[in-house]
DNA sequence: TAGTTATCCCACTAAATTAGTCTGATTTAA
DNA sequence: TTAAATCAGACTAATTTAGTGGGATAACTA
């Protein structure tokens, strides 16, 4: 009964690596500090942050008084860095995917739909930035739960 | 590894009404021959036009010769409609549904942008209707693939 | 009124995805 | 050398999505 909705690793990533925005640049947090501060399953933050190392956007120190910090700086890495990290492009219908593309091509009149929605939720993840996020704490917040109902 | 994607369900059900849309308003189309013609497993678009049918997008006759034609208009039924009457609302994070809203709110700073992505999808969903669909058959095909690299 | 073709209804199963855990090795500061 | 941390990967559990099966009901036709 919720359409569209990006899955709880994204959000939980999201929300670490804000965390991390927030704080100094030097300063090493672990996993324990940020999955306590943000409220997430320690074990699965673990694995999450492992994908954005593995993309780059973190930076971690190990052993004793290690952690993580941002591997660039807040302004250069964007929602859609984060997203596409953790889960790979978006795709809002499967005939969008380059592999599978639509049985029913070049029938099929949905495409341009689909396409048109793909495009301005991309523009809006690329564009946003961590840094963003500091400028303008709560864009909208009343807006949130009387959208459904908005035209 | 693709993101936002709407449900099977949501294609197939799009696929059926958009047929009727193409036939004559006064034909009853069974849903064998619908199914045929979308290549959609018949049991499985027989349940997705019950919901359909509740939320009166289709009407249907009984009976030999019977089956199914638009409830109104191709002009007056949105994707917004149909998608609805499958999936209930779009919610691009769960805290953005007022039941659950989220647990780290006011301080989360995400609502904004979920809010705002939230707002254009639903904006082109309400926006498109099944009659625009018939007069732009494939809008801007070449894009599909070649979306995810775009900025 | 019998037979055929269709909707209607609800329970059920199967497959896939998502969320989360467990175990243990490795690294490093104190 | 010990404690606190990352790193790695297999594993399990829960939830959601996709799809099936069986049978009652309705309406048209002969």
């Amino acid at each position: 009964m919720s359409l569209m909705q990006i899955p709880r690793r994204v959000d939980y990533g999201l929300r670490a690596i804000i965390y991390l925005s927030t704080q100094d640049p030097e300063k090493c947090c672990s996993i324990t500090e940020i999955a306590k501060q943000q409220n997430v399953p320690k074990k699965f933050l673990e694995k999450i942050i492992q994908d954005l190392m593995r993309r780059g956007l973190i930076r971690s120190k190990r052993g004793s008084c290690g952690g993580y910090s941002l591997a660039r700086s807040a302004n250069e890495i964007s929602f859609y860095d984060v997203i596409e990290a953790l889960e790979g492009s978006i795709t809002v219908n499967a005939c969008m995917d380059e592999e599978f593309s639509c049985d029913q091509l070049p029938r099929c009149t949905m495409v341009g739909v689909w396409s048109e929605i793909q495009r301005k939720v991309t523009e809006v993840f690329t564009r946003t930035t961590l840094a963003d996020l500091r400028r303008t704490p709560c864009r909208d917040i009343v807006s949130a739960s009387s959208l459904s109902s908005a035209a």
